[in-house]
Order: C-alpha cells, then sequence, then structure tokens
DNA sequence: TGCCTTTCTGTAAGCGCTTACACAGCTGAT
DNA sequence: ATCAGCTGTGTAAGCGCTTACAGAAAGGCA
C-alpha cells in the first residue's frame, strides 16, 4: 500500500480524477485516455486506499457481529451465512467476542466506529449501549432475543417446537421431566424454549440451571441431578451442549439412555448426530439466521427500509435414539 | 457517527489539536483547558472516527484473517485464539472465507487493504498473490503451511505423532491399514500426517483420497473401502471429521469399532469426544496456534522483528476406545 | 528588570480518495 | 456562421483526524 493515486496520474499524464472515474466506471472517460490509466495502474500495482475510500464515500464497506463467544458450533454456523452474504454484497465482516471481556462497552463501540451495520446475539451488548446505538442510526440486526424498537430481530421459532418435543416426549409415556440449563435472561432463546415446555408439562418440569450452557455445566448439573432420590425420566436441555454433558453423566451413572433416561438438546449441533445414542434435537436453520441478517442489514444501511423488521423462522424436530425408541429408526 | 472533532473544539473553545491531545494524552494539555473538552466530548458524545483516525495514523489497527472454510470446529477454534489476542492487542479481526468463492484473488487484496497483517490458513490463498503480498512487505502469518520465505509460518507437530500414533495401532496388533482422506497439498498438515504414518507403515497402508475433509466425504470414502474383498483393520483419518464419516459408514456396515476395525483421527473437536466409541485422535494446540499468530503478526507490524519465524507446536496423542482396547479406558 | 525556559495552545499541512463544478473543444442543428 | 448540448478533463473542496511547527503566556533566575 504505498503508491497513490496521485502516482497513477502523473505517470498516465491525466488527473486524479480521470483515474478515480477510469476506475470507478463513473463519468466519461476517452478510450485512449482510460488505456493511459490503465497501462499506469497495471505498472504501479496500483489499488486504492480502502481508507481513503471509505473516508471519501463516507461509508466503511464492512459489517461488524458481535457475538458472546465463538467456541459452540451454533455460532460458527450463524457466522458463516453471515459472512457469505455480507461478502456477496461486498462488505466485509469484522468480528467481536465479548467472552471474558472488560470494556465489552469500549470494544463494541470501537467496532461500531468501523462497519455501517452491527448484528448482535441475544443480549451480548449492554442495554445502555444497545440504546446509544439505535439513538446514533446505526443500523441493528439482533438475533436471537426478543423484539426491540428501532432495531430488526430475527430468531428461530422456539415457543410451538418446545411443545412439540415435549408432547413427544409425553407420547413415549415419560411423566417426570427436568430442563437442564433453565435461562438466564428474559427474553432470549432458552427462555422461549422454557415457557415453550412448561405450557405442556406444568409442575412435572423442573428448572435446573447451569452456569453456562456448556459440557462441563451440563455434566456436572446432570450428574447432581441424577443422584437424586427422585430423578426425572427426561431430561430436556436447553442447548445441545448440556445435553451431550447430561448424556455423559448418565454413562458415568451407568444409567442407559434412552431407556433407563431420555434426554434431549437444541440446535442440532455437529456433535448431537455423532453422539451414542444419537441425540434427539431441535434443528435451528442457523445458516440461514446468519444470511438473513446480512441481508436485512444491507436493506437497513443502505436506505432501502427504514422500518424494523422482526423474523421468526421456522425449526425442524430431529427424533434420534436419546428420547426413546422409535417404529423406524432415523440417523439423520 | 456524526459530530467530529471541529464541534467538540468550537463548543469547548479550543482548537482540534487541543482536543485531540486531551482525547490522546499526547502533549501537554492544562488541567482546565482539559476538563473543557472532556466536557463538551461528553456532551456531544463524542467518538473520534476510527476512518480518520487510521488515516492519519496510518495504520488501521486492525488484522485479518483468511480461512477455507468456518465449519469445522478446527478453523473455529483458532480464529477463536487469534481474536481473543488480537483484540487484547487493541486489532479488531476482519474475517474472509474463500470456500466456494470465485474472485478469492479480489476479496483477499481488498481484505489486504483494510488491514496491518494478515493471517492465512494453509494453501487457500493462491501463490502469486502470496509473493505479492510479500512483496508489498504486508504482515503475513501462515497457518497449518510449510515455511516459505518472507512470511511467518506456524503449524502444528505432525510427522512424530503420526508415527506415533501407527507404533500404537501396530501395538494394538493390526497390520492392514489405509489413510483416508489423502493429502490434497504437498507441504500441508495432512500431508506429514500421510509421510509420517507411511514411514512406519509402509507398505501396509494404502492411500485413500477424499475430496474434500469432511463427513461426508469420509462416510462414502469408508464405505467403498470397507466394502472392498481386503478390507483394512485400521483406517487412520486424515482429520475427526472424515473419522467421523467413516464411524457412521462402518455402523452402517455392522463392522463393530473396535473390535473389527480401529478408526483414528486428527484434531480432537468436540464431537470426537461424544462419538461411541470415542475416537482416538490427535489433539492440536488449535487455540494457541490462532494465539501466537496474533502476537507474530503484532510483532511483525510494529517492527519489534522483521526475520520470519517459523514455529511448531507439539500435539498430543487421545487414545480412546475406537482404536481399540486399552487397558484402563480413558474417556478424555 | 530583562532574558531564557517551560508550558500551553493554535495553525496548517498532510493522510488518499471522491466528486461537484467549471471549462475547453466538438458536433450538429438552425 | 452561430450556438446549444455533448464529451472529456482538470481544479479544488471536502471527508475527520494527527502532529510538526510556531507563537504566546507565564515562571525562574541573574
Amino acid at each position: 500500500m504505498d503508491v497513490t493515486i496521485y502516482e497513477v496520474a502523473r505517470r498516465a499524464g491525466v488527473s486524479i480524477a480521470t483515474v478515480s472515474r477510469t476506475l470507478r466506471g463513473t463519468g466519461p472517460v476517452a478510450p485512449k485516455t482510460r488505456e493511459k490509466v490503465l497501462k499506469a495502474v497495471e505498472e504501479l500495482r496500483f489499488t486504492p486506499s480502502r481508507l481513503g475510500v471509505s473516508l471519501a464515500e463516507g461509508r466503511h464497506a464492512a459489517n461488524g457481529i458481535v457475538f458472546p463467544n465463538l467456541a459452540g458450533p451454533y455460532y460458527t454456523e450463524v457466522l458463516l451465512g453471515y459472512e457469505e452474504v455480507a461478502s456477496e454484497l461486498g462488505r466485509s465482516v469484522v468480528i467481536l467476542s465479548t467472552k471474558g471481556r472488560s470494556r465489552v462497552h469500549d470494544l463494541v463501540k470501537d467496532l461500531a466506529g468501523r462497519v455501517d451495520g452491527l448484528m448482535v446475539f441475544g443480549h451480548t451488548v449492554p442495554d445502555d449501549l444497545v440504546a446509544e446505538l439505535v439513538r446514533m442510526r446505526m443500523p441493528l440486526v439482533f438475533v436471537s432475543r426478543e423484539p426491540l424498537a428501532g432495531a430488526d430481530t430475527l430468531r428461530s421459532e422456539n415457543t410451538a417446537s418446545a411443545r412439540a418435543l415435549a408432547e413427544h416426549l409425553l407420547g413415549h409415556g415419560y411423566r417426570r421431566f427436568a430442563f437442564l440449563g433453565a435461562p438466564i435472561a428474559t427474553g432470549d432463546d432458552v427462555d422461549e424454549r422454557w415457557q415453550g415446555v412448561r405450557s405442556v408439562l406444568g409442575a412435572a418440569i423442573e428448572a435446573v440451571p447451569t452456569e453456562h450452557y456448556t459440557v462441563e455445566c451440563g455434566y456436572q448439573a446432570a450428574k447432581a441431578l441424577l443422584r437424586a432420590p427422585a430423578r426425572p425420566e427426561a431430561i430436556v436441555c436447553s442447548d445441545d451442549e448440556v445435553a451431550l454433558g447430561a448424556l455423559l453423566a448418565a454413562e458415568e451413572l451407568g444409567l442407559a439412555v434412552p431407556d433407563e433416561l431420555a434426554v434431549t438438546g437444541w440446535d442440532d449441533i455437529m456433535a448431537a448426530r455423532h453422539a451414542r445414542p444419537a441425540l434427539t434435537t431441535i434443528r435451528q436453520p442457523t445458516r440461514e439466521l446468519g444470511a438473513r441478517a446480512a441481508r436485512a442489514l444491507d436493506e437497513l444501511i443502505t436506505g432501502a427500509r427504514d422500518t424494523p423488521k422482526h423474523l421468526v423462522l421456522p425449526t425442524e424436530l430431529m427424533l434420534r435414539a436419546s428420547c426413546g425408541h422409535h417404529p423406524q429408526e432415523e440417523t439423520k
């Protein structure tokens, strides 16, 4: 990044305006002039400085994304869809993980200064900052969070699928349930799942919180739970990682799944399919969440739309072995 | 991003230079002046434009990362370590996935224009572009690739661990092997693994290529392989995803692992631990690869170092159930 | 009191581009 | 022959900061 538009202009014997016009295809340029310019560009290996372009255009051509943590497969998948579409739309993606960070406020503000729009997971950004971003009219899309004013929200359907799952488990004959990985923030995905499940099972299901939604936390909590006198017959987990932890705990305690205990997850991450018994879970359209977020953001940035949109995507119940025996085992 | 340093200066009754000095802490500012400025900053909610700062400073305070695909857990983990350290060092991270992209050349060049340094996985970037980046003195760190001039390289140890793995399998008594997911590019990680394994097993191991390193490809290739008349006793896979595919194939064909067939992977991704039988594999220090890459890049960017460094990190053999029975089963 | 330092602040020159505006030279219609 | 209307090009004003340099004010010391 050394050669500037001035050197190209000098070499081609034209003004910098002409060079710019030639390269961007704006305004008329005589064929001969164009050639001279392109030749000079070629010879000098000129690439316009992104900084100069952005400053002059007043836009970054970049999107930001804020997630709590990339460790789980869920966020990765969403990011994947997001990056793909953003890139198609000519935008770079700048990432920010808030996990274990102090100064989240500053980090997010810095990020906001580098991009034209921001996608944010759930409640990773403090509310006052969200308000500030909304106030400064930063285009915003939230994924996995309840609707709020001044920004798009995007989530996958939770309540209905939770109910379907609960009913399926009732069909297996279970009567004593636990919900492992109880909701931490109201309004987020897990909260909705819990509400949905409870609306069907009522007092038959008990909420068991875990500190994080991780394998380790699921394992510890499940071990404690399964050792208790009246252990549940089925454990509905807030996500697959917690469920995988529960499977490990059951295995360690010598409990056969699904014969002595049913376990279900949520998200359908890769390991869910490969665990044995394979994990019954609810598949979220993760990649599509990311892709849609990128498109929504684009609409907001370009001004194609200026009223917030709130979208809910459908999910799919993946019946596998961990919740009980089915007429014909499906190993998807 | 509306209010500029000029408005702050006017409101505080000082010049923009003083505002800048106050905010950056460069140069002396009288206590009273400082207060006036800070007050104005507060009232106007001023945040310096990243673009302006970068242009004036001549640096982006951002790092790029180029990966083929974020789908697998391996890249995610590396990215995680990278982002964490980059962020600590005050740099944002701009990502670029090359999977399924035409115009990789342009995308990478655009990325290069947005950052102060670049981390690149393996052979994701065409050689001529690499040469060009080296020529323009862009700080560069390659991960999982053989050393090359003008850039840092960072990889985890492959050959020795491959040999250790091969010897362990010989110890189990296996004599007929296949290497599933044969190397595509010479010089990358998988190539080294193959070389290492073969150096021990010689003609007893056969290379079986797959189109990609994915579960699906591993599954298909393994199915074909295991149906053949003289099927191998042990399948060494180029990575865990291929190995998981092989496990599925074995399951489908009714072959018991490890009694009738041993399978091993590489990387120790999350699903490896949760598969049943759990997958014997070689753990790479993925997160550390990312973290070190970020630090190395920082040295190159700041000029703390200007000679390339080539580092190899040690790996760990994770013995689990899929390669055969061990005295005391370890479920790590 | 006079002069030299220090301390503080302002001016202005970039950083590398885009683009509104002005202008020159042509073409073709009147 | 005249002039409106193009086309093609250059000039210069930003875009929002940082910082070298210069100048003013104030304090210290002989």
